[in-house]
DNA sequence: GAAACTTTACCGGCTAGACGGTTTTCTACC
DNA sequence: GGTAGAAAACCGTCTAGCCGGTAAAGTTTC
């Protein structure tokens, strides 16, 4: 790593390619040139196009995961806390990120592989929701609902009024901390 | 109306093009050569590419809604039919579903214009559950669990066991159920 | 001086759409 | 009802542009 932030830089690039003009139409030469490399430079970094596209999903559910981090560290070891974090942060969408990851949702629809370190990610909330202090069912519903309205957002479905928002949000939080009490 | 299902067997043989190779690889060559049709004649059917893939997706939302008219036929004027009817369809992914819809989710993703009638679709649906007799809130969370549940069969996030999925299934209806009498 | 990194130049393949021509179907008139 | 002419439907080819990836020749760093 003697060019520590190479690889970021490109990233970013991406990134913000991505932003303007979706996945689609990210192509090499773009990012290249967005980035202050050459085309060259670039495919030394990141030898295929998918490697890049996984790098940025990675880096995206890497975000996700800190947010939820700091989120948990916040609040103790209440269990639903967990619950509470991942529906915070589906719901914040905040500076760009809808337009950075509707066309990032796009590649993974059309490549099952680049979604890879999502399925990680689900695969280590779920284990962390099997607690027996929480209903589980009850959790997966609130967790499904947190992803639809992540996805109507995402893809422009709806325009939700913030008064309406907030209400689902608030519903939503409640709903996580009536898991913990159902146990039947 | 002379030759009444050309347009037809277009969209059908787009279908299975991009059940097998991705919208991304849909080609025009593919698709004209899958329906025993000229490139030339494709064009004259539909004029562009995104116009062929709109009308895929026009499509396939309207089974989704003769699959609801149909259920909700069955069931009487009992407001929560309509709610069930659309869990029922969001969670009913059978006979090659998912490989057809995922891609084009894809291409929705990228270009939001091809998902004006999905967005036509849930206008409708909201402005349903617009009804004194149920919980507004109560119900989007029961329609947004079952987007996301959608969403994340649709993605191969996670593969629920059948029994899993069962449950689910369960749960949302009695959800839907519960929404009819909560009113505040 | 070798290994990591970067550049420039280039290639081969693919694809959307245009275009000019051909066949089939419809319409109108005698 | 037959025929002519218009319109609709369809065909096959061509092409210009784009794009991912390669190759080989520098450049920097240790």
């Amino acid at each position: 790593m003697s060019r520590p932030s190479s690889k970021d830089t490109i990233l970013d690039a991406a990134e913000s390619v991505v932003r303007e003009s979706g996945a689609v139409h990210m192509t090499l030469d773009a990012v290249a040139e967005r980035a202050g490399v050459s085309k060259g430079g670039l495919l030394y970094n990141f030898p295929t196009k998918e490697s890049l596209l996984e790098a940025m999903i990675a880096r995206q559910v890497g975000r996700c995961e800190a947010n939820r981090a700091e989120a948990e560290e916040k609040a103790g070891g209440d269990p639903t806390v967990k619950l509470r974090s991942y529906v915070d942060t589906a719901l914040q969408l905040e500076g760009g990120m809808r337009e950075t990851c509707a066309p990032l949702l796009a590649a993974g629809a059309n490549n099952p592989k680049l979604l890879d370190p999502v399925r990680e990610h689900y695969r280590k909330l779920i284990a962390e929701l099997q607690d027996p202090a929480i209903n589980f069912d009850d959790a997966m519903v609130v967790m499904l609902a947190s992803d639809g309205l992540w996805l109507l957002e995402m893809l422009q479905i709806f325009p939700l009024d913030d008064a309406q928002r907030a209400r689902l949000h608030a519903k939503l939080l409640a709903l996580s901390d009536q898991t913990v009490q159902k146990r039947k």
